[in-house]
DNA sequence: ACGATAATATCTGTCAACCATTGAGCGTGA
DNA sequence: TCACGCTCAATGGTTGACAGATATTATCGT
């Protein structure tokens, strides 16, 4: 039964990681194995499997003979969260421009010139994904694979907020433009510039999204409802 | 069967762990899953669990129908987690100080003044840990409970050719003088020296380390000669 | 009527067995 | 001699079952 390229722990793990990371799962819930291999139609050990790489993940937690719950949604963490993600990136971007990787960058800037056009006809399920793609390709750049992994790792467990942050504040069109400036010293390669717009737009979101948890906190168990 | 603290999964893990850190199992070796369980006196499926977390930690590859493998070690990767490592630390610095956390910096610098007088009369094994539980310990003044994580993974994923450099190159004279530097730029509330100072450390050590991934590489390979 | 305790049901923790896949070694034929 | 294909042993992938722990419900005494 075990396909070539994808076995069934990975499509265990993908799918619980879209449950977790939506929140289709609410916070703090058991999750009952024999219920969730029932649903993937699979055995209850390779669901195991996936959410045990999930609690490295830190998306599920476990404790001995209670089993698997679902990770909880805490102000502080996501702002944590928020602070490293600050970090990871200016630190790719100025590594990348510091090295001087001018055929790269002028690839990413006129393919994301190019995307922000666009942007206007875009609903909000896309430019959350934009968002997310913009900033994750930029830190590509510096090519330094942990580096961009632990930044998927805070993408997922952020997700959910961010894209209640930009749902919620219409901050899309503020972010936009800041992505433009960002651009726009990159383009004129001035590294301080580009690190310090890119620093400020970060802020400006942890600011926001502190503020809006908790709207996500009552929007994950409304959602419940319908 | 179930212990109430330590399920089999957790020793399984911890014992894995310490295993692929060390490099005790070989770099790109492939992992004999019944071996392993019979090694550790358990059932495959806990052993298979904890390889599971491990992979998320990225210390075992996985390729589907083949089973599972020790990471290999890489002066890239090395020298990337190097450059993630300095982001996360100096931010932890640069957040604890300009937050004014004064009370917990001079225990922190009282605490490492003190052990510093005693590193003389050290093992190397001793000062590996007393330098890991340093900048440890210092990052986690920030009180990010997510960086510390990610901390916590880079170094058990440099812990060996950090052991190597240190003992190697002798730099751990230098690298107990930079730690003192560093205590007194803390002490004298100057958040730019002190980062400063942290980064260049970090820095150097990186270009060490980049140098002697090498010798890394047949220590571990002549250790099996003994 | 309410709280404590006992019986029951549910779920986790672990295991051993079964099936599928991979890779190595062997043999055959060009 | 070499290349190709076949066979078989070894190992991983998955499952179902069983024992012990936990949560839930029912019962009893006050």
């Amino acid at each position: 039964m075990a396909r070539s390229s994808k076995t069934t722990v990975d499509t265990a793990y993908d799918k619980l990681l879209d449950l977790l990371v939506t929140f289709t799962i609410k916070p703090g819930t058991r999750l009952n194995e024999s219920e969730l291999a029932a649903d993937l139609s699979m055995s209850r050990a390779p669901v195991r499997e996936a959410l045990n790489r999930l609690i490295a993940d830190d998306l599920v937690r476990f404790e001995p003979g209670r089993g698997f719950f679902c990770r909880r949604l805490s102000v502080q963490e996501i702002a944590d969260l928020y602070d490293v993600r600050l970090d990871l990136e200016t630190g790719a971007l100025l590594r990348t421009m510091s090295r001087g990787r001018t055929v790269e960058l002028e690839a990413f800037v006129a393919h994301w010139r190019e995307a922000l056009t666009k942007s206007e006809e875009m609903d909000i399920n896309a430019l959350v994904q934009a968002d997310e793609q913009f900033h994750l390709e930029l830190a590509r750049l510096a090519s330094n694979a942990p580096r961009v992994k632990y930044l998927c790792n805070i993408n997922d467990r952020i997700r959910f907020v961010r894209r209640i942050n930009l749902e919620e504040t219409g901050r899309y069109s503020e972010a936009l433009a800041e992505h433009a400036d960002l651009l726009e010293a990159i383009a004129n390669q001035n590294t301080d510039a580009a690190c310090a717009i890119l620093r400020d737009h970060l802020l400006r979101s942890t600011e926001e999204v502190r503020q809006h948890v908790q709207n996500a906190l009552t929007r994950i168990y409304a959602d419940d409802v319908a």
